[in-house]
DNA sequence: ATGCTTGCAAACGGTTTGCACGTGT
DNA sequence: ACACGTGCAAACCGTTTGCAAGCAT
């Protein structure tokens, strides 16, 4: 995995270091993860590396549409790969899971929307807050 | 307006202070201000308050259902009087203007989507991301 | 060799909190 | 009078930044 990562990052004209690409594995195995917690995995697996740095690459990664920064909560952000296929997402508001998903009438209707208003749609956030139901 | 106002507070076990009728009042001619505009307000018109009271009486006015926070940027929050009228939000990406709207087919289709997954919708915030057509 | 990367610690910006004083009921 | 509300300054917490040292090309 860890050639196409390699060229990937050189691709986006970042050089393909040891903090980013253990930075990258991480995301690849767990979505939707806080700068924190990417930092606890790294240290937590014997690899130093500063929380700065995390930042960093992070937003690298974002500029470079690797990876789409989310706000969940208003207090911190969360990340993931951008694996190119758009979903919106769910969060349990007991458990704080996440569930993604997709809706094509929704997309369209959104673009709708902008364009009834003037306005030519470049992106949105859709958040549902659910309870399971039992 | 002030003693419609008073008895919203009143209503909501809030005494009727200054800094809290002042406040209600800046919601009221102005919408999704954040709590800085409303306390650079307070002072520009003369009335001495402290930061820490905006944010401690817009928190008790969230907690009372009497204003909706939202967070459009990830950095800070904005603050809106509840009209219990429900509405989702566009923003503007180049001048930073808000436009409300509401959609039938959006809001039953969240829902549907929610019951689909097993869970029940109690909240949601959606904003679309827009440019002006030229 | 060069310029991008990193770690550290300090700074930042929005928000919250402890405390002593002030105010509505 | 009493509990609740307020101002101030300090603390907080996630995030960003300046700097000197380190590494990829």
């Amino acid at each position: 995995m860890s050639e196409n990562t390699k060229k990937n990052l050189q691709e986006a004209g970042l050089k393909s270091t040891l903090p980013r690409l253990k930075i990258m594995e991480i995301l690849e195995n767990g979505r939707h993860l806080s700068a924190e917690e990417i930092y606890r995995d790294l240290i937590s697996n014997n690899y130093d590396v500063g929380l700065a740095t995390v930042y960093r690459v992070l937003t690298q990664f974002e500029n470079a549409g690797i990876v789409i920064k989310h706000s969940f909560e208003a207090s911190k952000s969360v990340y993931e790969l951008n694996d190119h296929n758009h979903h919106d997402h769910m969060v349990c508001v007991d458990s704080g899971d996440i569930i993604e998903f997709h809706d094509e009438i929704i997309e369209t209707r959104q673009e709708e929307i902008a364009k009834k208003h003037g306005f030519k749609l470049v992106d949105h956030s859709m958040v549902l807050y659910v309870k399971k139901i039992k």
